[in-house]
DNA sequence: AGCACGCCGACT
DNA sequence: GTCGGCGTGCTC
């Protein structure tokens, strides 16, 4: 505790109450603990203890923290205590932050004093409360939870240290790559102009987009506001970083990225807070970066799975952003070569407008996109054979290598499969609630994996078809078999473990997995999608929008088909997403997925959430829960228990402490000689295998809030009520099959 | 979540 | 009697 924080708790000393303190000031008998003349109650967000109860606590601000205990700044406050004599005892020093200083406190009883303000830096000024307090709202989380994902953690020195003068204003860089689209200029033109723009940008197949980010962020900054890019990963933010480097120099940009340390993290974070930076590229967490007059925030490929945060509450960068940019009135971006469903969204609902290049650009862009059956077809050459790698695919790929490097992207393993149409595999959907249907191992009824109900006459809603297929994903193909395929060609790989960044333009097969394929400077002469059918039959309500996302990221990668770039991928022609990749029209296929999900009740039309625990939890919950009218329960039904899940209890302990049981045993072998008592303990029951439930609850558009905030305050009731069965709650639950 | 108060069974 | 088990409730 050297810290050069500023102290105002004597140990020991009688807690004072507001009144008491205000009364001693007046009486010009101010001591050591006398609260602050005007504003003496202090709210604070603190950092641990009520994990979910979100409440602010008052405390009473010593006169001598009046000035320096700003709305924002960093606490310490004793938490916990127990009143004894009107005395405090124990409670722990713990981190916390002013929220807002008031007259007087709604608390009845004695108020603490803050214990010290650990620096004089406004960390959470008051639009980044806001802002913090509506995304717990929106996700139906606490305010501490969402203040923990924006702050980061503290560094006395990159405190200590100046972050230097805010430079001045860049001039407005020219449109470079965005004259291709035919709005881009004047895209640029108004976020130098100081306008607002909210844009869905379908980002142009090829190398540019991190020009185009960094001049979009370069433009805003020209107009004297800041920028914010949002990326899914490091790689990205390099290239990002790199792009705004050559357009606006050193400096004037920083990149947040989790592979900093606390220091440097600090330290860049700090740069941004006190307005000496503007621009700032990163990766999630970079989404609450508190930009000084935020004038564009922007997020790359918001599809990609990294852009949801994995903490409680769970906030996407897309929703983060969309919220930041209404509440800052900033404009809006977000691109990517595939269009969500959630960003079409924004469209159609005339919040954000298209930004696009239109056909006649996309198609001097894009490769020639093939496609070729999975299973049939395979090559006549015999190592093609054995790597299963249909003809065209080895033709396409022979061809290729004579020009440049050929990408192979391949799926993951280990992903699950449920129903589908055996004609044409369109995902089997229960009737009544659009639910996944699922084929126990036991018998053979279909079942909906959302409301539970049977489905023994089903029959697929496009083709009518009543014969299904249960999903088993076919043998994966190796960079081993391939490269017995091409013997005389380098293979690498680029996968989760091991990620490549860039490949020279030389013949190569580059196996990579999706969101892992490295750049080829020049493009790739050739890509080939393998098991695309894979991908597209994932017991995901976004399979078909993933793969085309995956698809087109790869496709970017590969040179012009006006260049002989060629992209082959194996999948059925006739699947949607296939098509979709096809015509390049990644805005059609998320237009279309929006209307059908508009019309099955699906995120993200309707909004959804999920409650999970174990069954008493879940039925406590569903009893206390006051449901807004029109909102649908569908379930419970079982789940395992997810390891990511609220706190699994591990394996039921012992009935009796088995320390406090062997000490007894030592005590009565001390007393009573050799023998021990026989145990009268019940033999080991087979322990009960963990099981949770899950229920999903629905909700018409627009009425997301009104959801959110009833399952809150059902939480917060049994919370308060008692601990026991707790219940994890995640608004927009990203598998709901 | 911690942590304390408080009310029932085994040992002395 | 007294120790100590964890059920219940509070934390500014």
């Amino acid at each position: 505790m050297n810290d050069p924080g500023v102290g105002g708790e004597e140990e020991g000393q009688l807690t004072l109450g507001v009144e008491d303190a205000r009364r001693a000031v007046r009486g010009r008998r101010a001591k050591v603990n006398a609260a602050a003349d005007s504003l003496p109650v202090a709210r604070v967000v603190v950092d641990k203890g009520l994990v979910h109860l979100d409440r602010l606590f008052d405390y009473s601000v010593p006169a001598k923290l009046a000035e320096v205990a700003q709305p924002g700044v960093r606490v310490r406050v004793r938490f916990g205590a127990k009143v004894v004599d009107g005395r405090r005892q124990g409670g722990g020093l713990i981190d916390g932050v002013i929220v807002e200083r008031v007259e007087r406190s709604t608390y009845g009883g004695p108020l603490a004093p803050l214990a010290s303000v650990t620096s004089p830096e406004i960390v959470l000024a008051p639009p980044m409360i806001e802002l913090a307090r509506a995304v717990a709202d929106r996700y139906a989380g606490t305010l501490a939870d969402v203040v923990q994902i924006a702050l980061p953690a503290r560094h006395a020195r990159a405190e200590a240290e100046p972050s230097g003068e805010p430079l001045i204003r860049p001039a407005a860089p020219a449109p470079g790559p965005w004259t291709r689209y035919p709005a881009g200029a004047a895209h640029l033109a108004e976020l130098a102009a100081g306008e607002s723009p909210r844009t869905v940008w379908t980002a142009l197949p090829g190398p540019h987009w991190p020009d185009e980010i960094a001049r979009a962020m370069a433009a805003t900054l020209a107009g004297g506001r800041g920028a914010l890019a949002v990326v899914p990963d490091a790689k990205s933010v390099e290239r990002v970083d790199a792009a705004l480097t050559a357009l606006l120099g050193r400096g004037r940009h920083v990149a947040l990225t989790s592979g900093l340390g606390p220091e440097e993290r600090y330290r860049r974070w700090l740069a941004i807070n006190r307005g000496s930076v503007r621009a700032v590229v990163g990766t999630r967490a970079a989404m609450f970066a508190p930009v000084v007059e935020l004038g564009l925030a922007l997020v790359w490929n918001d599809g990609d799975d990294s852009h949801a945060d994995p903490n409680a509450p769970y906030p996407h960068v897309r929703e983060v952003l969309a919220m930041r940019a209404a509440r800052e009135h900033a404009g809006f971006t977000v691109g990517g070569h595939a269009t969500t469903v959630e960003a079409a969204q924004l469209v159609r609902s005339g919040w954000a407008r298209p930004l696009d290049a239109g056909r006649a650009a996309v198609r001097a862009a894009a490769p020639l996109v093939r496609t070729t059956g999975s299973d049939l077809d395979l090559a006549r050459d015999e190592a093609a054979r054995a790597a299963r790698l249909p003809s065209l695919a080895w033709d396409v790929a022979r061809k290729a290598l004579q020009t440049g490097p050929v990408l192979v992207q391949v799926p993951r393993r280990g992903y699950l499969v449920r129903t589908s149409c055996l004609r044409c595999r369109e995902p089997a959907r229960c009737a009544h609630c659009s639910g996944p249907l699922e084929l126990p191992s036991g018998d053979g009824v279909l079942t909906c994996g959302w409301c539970t109900r049977p489905a023994p006459h089903w029959h697929c809603r496009v083709c009518g078809g009543d014969r299904i297929r249960a999903g088993v994903i076919g043998a994966r193909r190796t960079a081993e078999e391939l490269g017995r395929a091409f013997p005389t060609v380098p293979v690498r790989t680029s996968g989760r473990d091991a990620i490549l960044t860039t490949v020279p333009d030389l013949p190569a097969l580059i196996i990579a997995t999706p969101g892992a394929e490295p750049v080829a400077p020049g493009g790739y002469a050739a890509a080939l999608l393998l098991d695309g059918w894979a991908l597209l039959t994932r017991p995901d309500l976004r399979a078909g929008e993933q793969a085309l996302r995956r698809w087109l990221d790869a496709a970017s990668l590969v040179r012009p088909a006006g260049e002989g770039g060629t992209l082959v991928v194996v999948a059925e022609s006739t699947l949607r997403p296939v098509q979709a990749l096809v015509r390049w029209d990644p805005q059609g296929y998320a237009l279309t997925e929006l209307v059908e999900r508009a019309e099955l009740n699906l995120p993200p039309v309707s909004r959804m959430a999920s409650v999970t625990g174990p069954p008493a939890g879940i039925a406590d919950f569903l009893a206390v829960l006051r449901l807004p009218d029109g909102a649908d329960v569908l379930g419970p039904v079982p789940v395992p228990v997810a390891p990511t899940a609220p706190r699994t209890p591990a394996a039921p302990p012992p009935r009796a402490d088995p320390r406090a049981a062997e000490t007894r045993a030592e005590l009565t072998r001390a007393l009573f000689g050799d023998t021990p008592p026989p145990d009268r303990r019940q033999p080991a029951r087979p322990a009960p295998p963990p099981h949770h439930e899950r229920v999903l609850l629905r909700i018409e558009p627009g009425r997301g809030a009104e959801l959110a905030h009833a399952l809150k305050a059902a939480q917060t009731l049994r919370l308060a009520r008692a601990a026991n069965d707790p219940v994890h709650i995640r608004i927009d639950p990203p598998d709901i099959g």
